[in-house]
RNA sequence: UGCCCGGUGGUGUAGUGGUAGCACAAAGGACUUUGAAUCCUUUAACCCAGGUUCGAAUCCUGGCCGGGCAGCCA
């Protein structure tokens, strides 16, 4: 939030007009041509069906900031017409996401169905102007009346009943003495309009389920196109900015506005944010969480807000992605790697580091004395020289990699290999003397001298190695269990017809167990952010972690050249 | 054969009549006690065709391509 203000003030003091996108450049506009009243006033109106995702978070950013850049307010409202499909567990949720991820909603709390009374009032006055009637046809009946997109459709034979009989049929509607199903109020507009959204929309169904909130209060609820305007209107909202997909909503929204003669919002489209490897539609997303793809909504894996702080994804991150994406109107699929990118750079500021071996081999230096510790000084962050240092315990037998040591290496491996000298960050250069192996040929030990004269990793007499290392004390460290996530998709742009075991990754997981870490992270608490040298970004699970157990997820390992080489060769 | 919205490097996004910019990605190099970070360099784009204009990514016309819409979902 604050780039974005310093953005807007280095324009301003610049004396440009820089536009960041077109939907700010509406509100500028708008507040430019305002005189006097300049309030801006947005919402972010999630239904409470399904879990806060990063194609949320996108539109969450965007209301939240330019409220918050023209010293405005930004609601949340929940969307809350359909008592079927809509939970309390799901509100909480949101609104937990949201504060986490700091977008401060202040005492803008609303609920659509706050509005449920006012709403009847509204379409009591469409009726009364001759705008609105209940129809008694069935949903198939609807649906055949209406037409085809190429085809107009047909007049309701109930679309011109009296004004008194309209009231009498909706109060016996709201009075529940109809069937679920069996009427409808609608708007009477026009059923040859070329937008099917205009052909006497359903503005009023029966529906006998209780309600979230409202209880059983209510056996019609408003539909969407009824409800979400009128909310607008309500809460003075200037500027109600949506998806792409409610653009052909938008001549129904200003429809009703004017038929009711109220307060006016502006609805402006945006297009919806892709990601590439995964899913963000509701539906695709639940799919995964019900067949048993993932393990709940917050795995690791998912591109929920709440799998996503699982993984250890930042909420700084999260935002600064969401101001790099822009937004605009084309159709887009934006690269992972953006939203890694985005994450890489707060936690290379930000976390700890550390030594961790995920693949552990053993390593014997012979010529160190076997009763012997040493206390080594390790920084914590190279970036950040405030966070200070940490002694790292040394002794004659540690843990190195086991991808740090080839036997016959290619050209340009920098590490560990037969008769060659390596540094041990923040140790000693070692020079492996030979290779243990068992009888199936695996290697299971390494044997080494180091230099005494090169402690910290230096070598008085200047000379260089060309790889360093990192490594475990075998008696200090300690156990722990590693989750590697890759893409959940294969292909970039999953087709979600296809069937999803055939375009789901199967390594999206890979477990590690009998990792070993150095005995600092004893101290790590749930969401601490760890940087282990030369592999990635790791964070404590936080619902699997004990401590006797360590468990560890990777949010992102670190960019890898030489991996890239190595697959290349 | 309906209505609406869009097409700028691989991806995302600026540019709104005057040298097509930025970021990510990719490639190469420098540096390096993280093959990280950092720094430098490079590759690479206006859907097509006409028109208006001294000059068009931008304005106009016609195509082409992509997306959305036929829930009593949002």
């Amino acid at each position: 939030m604050d780039s974005v203000n310093q953005i807007n003030d280095s324009v301003e003091n610049s004396g440009e007009s820089k536009s960041i996108d077109f939907v700010r450049d509406i509100v500028s506009e708008d507040r430019r041509t305002n005189d006097g009243d300049n309030q801006v006033i947005t919402r972010f109106p999630p239904e409470p069906n399904g879990y806060m995702h990063i194609g949320h978070v996108k539109s969450a950013t965007l209301n939240f900031g330019i409220a918050s850049e023209t010293n405005g307010t930004c609601n949340l409202r929940f969307d809350d017409t359909n008592p079927t499909k809509e939970d309390i567990e799901y509100t909480n949720a949101f609104e937990k996401d949201l504060k986490w991820l700091g977008l401060d909603w202040g005492d803008h709390k609303y609920f659509s169905s706050d509005y449920f009374d006012k709403l009847y009032e509204y379409a009591l006055i469409l009726i009364q102007k001759s705008k609105a009637y209940v129809c008694d046809l069935n949903q198939d009946e609807i649906r055949n009346y209406r037409g085809t997109l190429t085809q107009p459709g047909r007049e309701s034979p109930y679309r011109d009943r009296p004004i008194e009989e309209n009231i009498q049929l909706f109060e016996g509607m709201k009075a529940g003495r109809f069937e679920e199903g069996s009427r409808v109020l609608r708007a009477k507009i026009d059923m040859a309009s070329g937008n099917l959204n205009m052909r006497d929309p359903v503005l009023y169904r029966i529906l006998k389920s209780e309600h979230h909130r409202t209880r059983d209060k209510w056996c019609i609820y408003p539909t969407y196109d009824f409800a979400h305007g009128q909310s607008d209107s309500i809460e003075g909202v200037t500027h109600s900015i949506c998806t792409l997909e409610f653009a052909d909503h938008r001549p129904l929204y200003d429809w009703l506005l004017e038929a009711l003669g109220i307060y006016h919002p502006k609805q402006i489209e945006f297009a919806r944010l892709n990601l590439s490897h995964t899913v963000l539609s509701k539906r695709n997303l639940s799919r995964l969480v019900s067949d048993h793809h993932v393990d709940g909504w917050d795995d690791p894996r998912m591109p929920t807000v709440s799998g996503m702080r699982r993984r250890g994804y930042t909420p700084k991150a999260l935002k600064d992605f969401c101001e790099r994406i822009g937004v605009a109107k084309r159709d887009n699929t934006v690269e992972l790697a953006l939203l890694e990118h985005c994450v890489r750079e707060d936690l290379n500021k930000s976390a700890k580091r550390v030594m961790g071996v995920l693949n552990p081999l053993r390593v014997v230096i012979e010529n160190y004395p076997a009763d012997q510790v040493e206390e080594l000084n390790a920084v914590n962050n190279p970036e950040d020289p405030e966070m200070g240092s940490r002694k790292v315990p040394f002794s004659r037998e540690i843990y190195i990699e086991r991808d740090d040591f080839l036997e016959d290496p290619p050209k340009k491996f920098f590490r560990l290999t037969p008769g060659r000298e390596v540094r041990l960050r923040y140790g000693y250069f070692i020079t492996c003397t030979d290779v243990l192996k068992n009888p199936d040929g695996e290697i299971v030990e390494l044997r080494c001298t180091y230099d005494p004269d090169t402690k910290g990793g230096h070598a008085p007499d200047g000379r260089k190695v060309k790889g360093t290392i990192h490594w475990v004390s075998v008696q200090h460290a300690i156990n722990a269990q590693i989750r590697i996530y890759d893409n959940l998709f294969i292909d970039s742009k999953p087709d979600p017809e296809k069937d999803l075991s055939d375009t789901l990754n199967p390594n999206s997981l890979n477990v590690l167990t009998g990792c070993k870490v150095e005995p600092s992270v004893r101290e790590a608490t749930k969401e601490d952010m760890y940087q282990f040298e030369r592999q990635g970004y790791f964070c404590v699970d936080s619902r699997d972690s004990i401590p006797e157990e360590l468990v560890f997820n990777r949010t992102v390992s670190l960019r890898d050249s030489w991996g890239k080489k190595k697959k290349e060769m």
